[in-house]
DNA sequence: CGGCATCCGGGAAGATACTG
DNA sequence: CAGTATCTTCCCGGATGCCG
């Protein structure tokens, strides 16, 4: 006999909630446990599957993803749907108001690309990638540019639309680009973040570029980072 | 004898951290624990002393606000200094880096104030209220508007400048104001955002107005709140 | 395989008491 | 006032196992 609580239904864990009007503090009420906001990035270009989360996110254990998937659910943030048969899998989709996150990831984001202690060689998805794109595009140094780009990181392929200095991007096939880049998103994090050359990824077979290569290598270039905390300006 | 282990010098509790190079996830490593967000909420106005830190965050016991305190200055988010004599005392103070966590708040306040489980009921102190300010000034309905508008909450005084759309906050003496509100913020809170009538909260004594009245009037009905969700827009 | 329940160990958070 | 010490509770992380 499984040592046997007395309750009517099953134990609600009594979220830890700040007792704070503040909105800020609400937030994290719904999005402050560990775990919830790279939930909630993970699904920012659509709906994944459990086990996609879980390998997207390493680190993370089955029950807590189960937990946070729960809460995230109960609050409003994203909804289980099943896909339509074949393959009638369950995924997970963010709702309206889950997609309105982003302006959170691009303040934290754009905050700590200035942190001392940032470390650029640590794992980092295809997610995170194109999310710094929305981040950190510059509309100066975009302008003038109207094209379609293409990428295929590991499995997935995401389009990106340039166009009146702003940048859109999805998950999806790729289709009419003017150029196309095959790489890992760290590869694509180096040599547009750490300045590592593009010459040398490609010597070492870590990123491929077929098409358009001037307008391959002005693309790297359009996301600038804020100097580092005790840097100059 | 306290159960000794042998360390040199006092042992460091090892920060739980995301493997994950996206700066987001590197910005929850260093204000994702609990209660770090919002220490550093009630720094946005200048310096405290732990004490008052305690008083302004109900709910957090002292040895969390200390291991926050040590793990935010580690960060070089915040600062202990000592105020010189008289009341050579200690406080806690934001670096430059420190503030600039504003725009987190803003994100964070502007998407939980759509929640549907947001309750305006709970505490609320005056460097929330005067954030929520910064946050959701709407620059047209203020558009022409140029004055100095002092706060009393509680034993802390508060001062204004509205002009050109903006608003300036700091805390601050009274002095030179065209109006003065004096009422807990709470109170504040639910004559500007929860449209509690104003002659209300005057007749209850919670709230005193000493100056320009309809400025004053007008000011009230700068901070426009989004739609939540599943109301109309 | 996908999703969830259960058990366990370690550690962080919460509450209270105490000290310089 | 500004923290430490101690104790308890709960969350997180890992492993296992069940069930469709």
């Amino acid at each position: 006999m499984k040592s046997q609580k007395i309750t009517s239904g099953r134990e609600k864990p009594s979220p830890r909630r700040y007792d704070d009007a503040c909105a800020a503090a609400h937030a994290l009420d719904l999005l402050g446990e560990r775990w919830a906001l790279l939930v909630v990035r993970e699904l920012m270009f659509g709906a994944k599957r459990f086990s996609d989360l879980r390998a997207d996110l390493p680190g993370i254990s089955a029950n807590v993803l189960t937990q946070r998937l729960e809460g995230l659910a109960a609050a409003g943030i994203l909804v289980r749907r099943k896909l339509p048969p074949p393959g009638a899998t369950q995924v997970y989709e963010l709702t309206q108001w889950g997609y309105e996150t982003e302006p959170v990831f691009q303040a934290l984001g754009r905050w700590a690309a200035r942190s001392p202690h940032h470390d650029p060689t640590l794992p980092f998805g295809a997610t995170s990638l194109f999310l710094s794109f929305r981040t950190m595009l510059d509309p100066v140094l975009a302008e003038g540019i109207d094209a379609r780009i293409g990428f295929r990181i590991g499995a997935e392929s995401f389009m990106a639309r340039l166009g009146d200095g702003r940048i859109e991007i999805a998950r999806a096939p790729i289709s009419d680009a003017d150029v196309v880049f095959a790489a890992a998103a760290t590869t694509m994090a180096a040599v547009i973040y750490a300045g590592q050359p593009l010459s040398e990824a490609e010597a070492a077979g870590a990123l491929a570029i077929e098409g358009d290569r001037p307008l391959a290598e002005r693309f790297l270039t359009l996301f600038p980072l804020p100097s580092r905390v005790g840097e100059a300006g």
